[in-house]
DNA sequence: GATGAATGAGAATTCATTCAT
DNA sequence: GATGAATGAATTCTCATTCAT
């Protein structure tokens, strides 16, 4: 929709705090009442972007995932199609991982949530690689933890200095996550 | 100073865009103009808290670094340094890994500017390893940046969940992170 | 009409400021555009309301003062007419008596002139029954307004603690009313 | 205070919902923002309006009826008190009869609170009354509802026609209730 | 140094009304 | 006649910052 395109636009640009309602309104060629015909307040708005970024990448992921085969593809495949993700829709990566903080508490209560969601799929194909005999048993969910960590690090530092594609950073961080869970190097 | 630690608790509690200089100086027991005095706004005050989390933490990494002996002990040493400042250190922690996101530019600037010096910190000594044959060549900086991101996450569920001690989480993370990078399990 | 009804329903509700166009043409299912093609604005539309409400009222109690033979009974019977259909039409009535108050200067006006009007056929009977001897010559203007006053709080009264039935009250009230302007008690 | 004053006046002038608060605050001499340091809201600042009106009115009345002594005296003193402390504050009264209604549920509520005190005061000096055998027994809360009904209708009405002084008025309306419970004429 | 009342430029939200379809 | 998305002026409330005392 026009409004949440401008919004997305908007508050990737700004921020949540520094991007106002006649912001958004300006960008959309909309008038700001017409805002709120369709979104009841500035949060909402942001929530619901922030849900469209979240499916977005849960839906990348679990595509590639299923593309994979073998327990160390599938979780080497989701890392990819992760940052690949990312890279594709910067503005919706910086929403998800950057400004989505100090949004509000019902604001950062959904970030937390969805960070959960996506770090329970990591956390489901870790277990999967333990229960095959393809990783030694450990605390998945600690393991899932320090990956989500690291690929929102990494990108975030990828999104202010842009110093080469995210892509291409794929193979020795997945080398590094592969690792810190007990793969070998292939 | 009283100033200070009013505000790091009111911060902590409410977050940065949740506080307001009312609240400080009533938690400070101090008239709002004299807030004033000692720090020309909102921002610097907020800084100055910053500043004095990341000076906390620097200054506890560098002890343990130099107590420890060895790159892999060094390593692991300021890993378990960390959460435990982390842990010892609440208000600050929540003021420097959550409430400081999302609190305006400059606040941002910062606090990536004392992210990448911690980074740097631990990447000096993941190099030394290197350096020391201890481990195989590769993007140190990532390596840290890794490290960074997966500590953060940690301690930010932690902050939310309290499920267990922060410190008793320390042996299974350290040997993720070392893994990671290539040491081999002890 | 639909219209209407829908609005005597919303505006008795929620009153005159708490009602929106959107609950009137919701209620009604029909769309906003469709009110307006009936009701040139929010405060027309209320007022046609107003306008019907006054006249139920005046026609009833015509119709009871009619019915009614003699000074006394007639002034009696117009006061039972009064309670009976407030307590028959009770949105038209908190229309009437509550909601029409501070929704605007020209509902204001309209208000003034709807109970002027309602005073006015009280008035007229008083005068007639001091004409006929049968009270003793006084200012039924102030009279008038003073029964106007009276039933309009009993009735209002009736409408937020609904303790007994309004018609109940008539005969007490009757007493009283009857009493203040002369006659002697039945 | 200057914007207790100040809001009476615009409050009295333009209504509840005709009065924005850059009013009270142009009509106070102060901005905005330092109506909002003294009073939460409108509504509050209005609210604390109506209380000063009905501690004077209370005031007076208590006042009067204190001075005077026997039943009917006493209660012929409260109705001449309440009508010159009417005409004596006729911004209050404005307030308090006229622009508190419509004004939203918590003004609503506080109205009719305050007219119930007041209708209170007038019923225990009936009951009174009664007990000392001036008057026969009856419903003294109706009779004290009428009473309340009228004096609002005939002040209403005079603030809007003035066609004579209020306390003119007394000595005919005192005549009309005192007669409406059965005291005999003077 | 301290006070706290006052400032004033916002900023979000509301809602009666309009009008292209 | 009906629709309902869009309007936009209005309105309340906010809060970091200032400054006379």
């Amino acid at each position: 929709m026009r409004i949440l395109e401008a919004a997305r636009r908007a508050f990737a640009a700004r921020g949540y705090h520094g991007t106002l309602m006649d912001d958004v309104a300006r960008e959309a060629g909309l008038s700001k009442g017409a805002l709120y015909v369709h979104f009841s307040s500035k949060e909402d708005l942001f929530l619901a972007l922030l849900d469209e970024a979240a499916a977005t990448l849960v839906e990348r992921l679990t595509e590639a995932i299923t593309r994979a085969h073998g327990g160390r593809a599938k979780v080497a495949a989701a890392l990819e199609a992760a940052l690949v993700a990312f890279e594709d829709n910067e503005d919706l990566t910086r929403l998800f991982l950057v400004e989505s903080a100090g949004a509000g508490p019902r604001v950062d209560d959904r970030r937390r949530q969805l960070r959960t969601a996506l770090t329970g799929l990591v956390r489901v194909h870790l277990d999967e690689a333990v229960a095959d005999g393809d990783l030694p048993p450990q605390d998945t969910g600690l393991a899932a933890a320090v990956w989500m960590g690291a690929v929102s690090e990494v990108v975030t530092a990828w999104l202010h200095e842009r110093s080469r594609p995210l892509r291409e950073l794929v193979p020795e961080l997945a080398a590094l996550l592969l690792r810190s869970v007990g793969f070998r190097d292939a």
